[in-house]
DNA sequence: GTGGTCTAGACCACA
DNA sequence: GTGGTCTAGACCACC
């Protein structure tokens, strides 16, 4: 993997996690990779994934028990509402900055159209 | 007006003076703010202010005259650009993250419909 | 039984112990649960009850007979001073805070009355 | 300041602190002891100062200015709630524990009073 | 083996 | 000078 420089590491971590719980790929009561595991496998100091589990925690998204592990979340809704709550944070900023440029919204609705098309091919 | 503390704010008062330019409230030759006068105003550090405009210069939207001040450059090409670059960096990185989190193509034209009709309310 | 997650788990489990030789619920020759039993009850893993057995030991208050289990000790006294122990760490400890948070001393009387009186109710 | 084992040292500063607001010592838009400063104060490493200004931010205690440094809330209520909160978990806590005793409240009540004689001498 | 804390020391972004 | 992040490496408590 690689990181992004604007971003701390220790975020792009937790935006990977979050990620993959929203995909599914992370269910409830999944345990995460360990510290020192992960570290290794993305070559990061292990401190670094620390940080990013503890947030995840702090979050309500991940717990974790002594000595066992750091877990998903059993609470479902909370995946549900991570993913409802990305996205929408995703299309609020979207929209946000869109104005700032001054574009009209049948212009957006275009250039998405457009966009879709080119993804297709 | 209020930062957002994940950004720098000297990108922030970029971003300021990169929509305005966009928007056509600052035209090619214009005068920006002053310094001290725009640091005032923001209640921001005189050096912040400066590192901003020392970007945007870098960038070749502005240009500074030794004693007169720091003006929009003429170039009306590299206005036009910047809101074509703008657009395409907002719309691509849009459409990244929304793969990320795994929505649908049509689940897109569907959530931007329905703000584009919540936002005419 | 839930655990706190500030204190270790078997310290947990020593202080409900303690609680209980204190309230006369285990009394001096009574054998403690099982390692085993205990840890299913508690959900707790063996060798974390173990530990608190342990601890237990070496303050003196349980003794075990290998084969046989763990027993409260036959020492009255122990149990005697075990409460005093207790109750003036906790009332010394709570002090110390008090005068921390820069209460007075007619203040702890009247909040503790009023929550005399709700306890009450 | 010395520092107490069982307690993780950053937790220990965050306690320091809000001591200090509690008491008045530290009051609304005070600036705390730099990260460095305190650190050579305490004799602590900076990061695990820094660890405690973050906890503190994110309880709301504290906020931060970049290149500035951290500060005091300005929220008042933040500090008298503190005060609030600090003193009801003490009192709920103790109560408690004494409970788990088997400690009858007219014992308390003879408890503290002898207490606050002493105290007084 | 698992997470949690701490240190020493470095570099960066910001004011 | 100020906070923020990161690394390397250590030690501890717990399971």
């Amino acid at each position: 993997m690689e990181f992004n420089n604007n971003l701390p590491i220790y975020i792009q971590i937790m935006n990977l996690i979050k990620s993959k719980m929203v995909l599914g790929e992370f269910n409830g009561g999944d345990k995460l990779p360990s510290v020192r595991e992960f570290s290794k496998e993305l070559k990061v100091n292990p401190n670094t994934i620390q940080r990013g589990y503890q947030e995840l925690e702090r979050e309500g998204l991940v717990f974790t028990q002594r000595g066992m592990g750091t877990f998903v979340t059993q609470d479902v809704d909370a995946i549900k509402n991570l993913k409802k709550k990305m996205a929408d944070e995703l299309i609020d900023g979207f929209f946000k900055e869109i104005k700032k440029l001054g574009i009209e919204i049948d212009e957006i609705k275009k250039i998405i159209s457009e966009r879709i098309e080119e993804d297709k091919e």
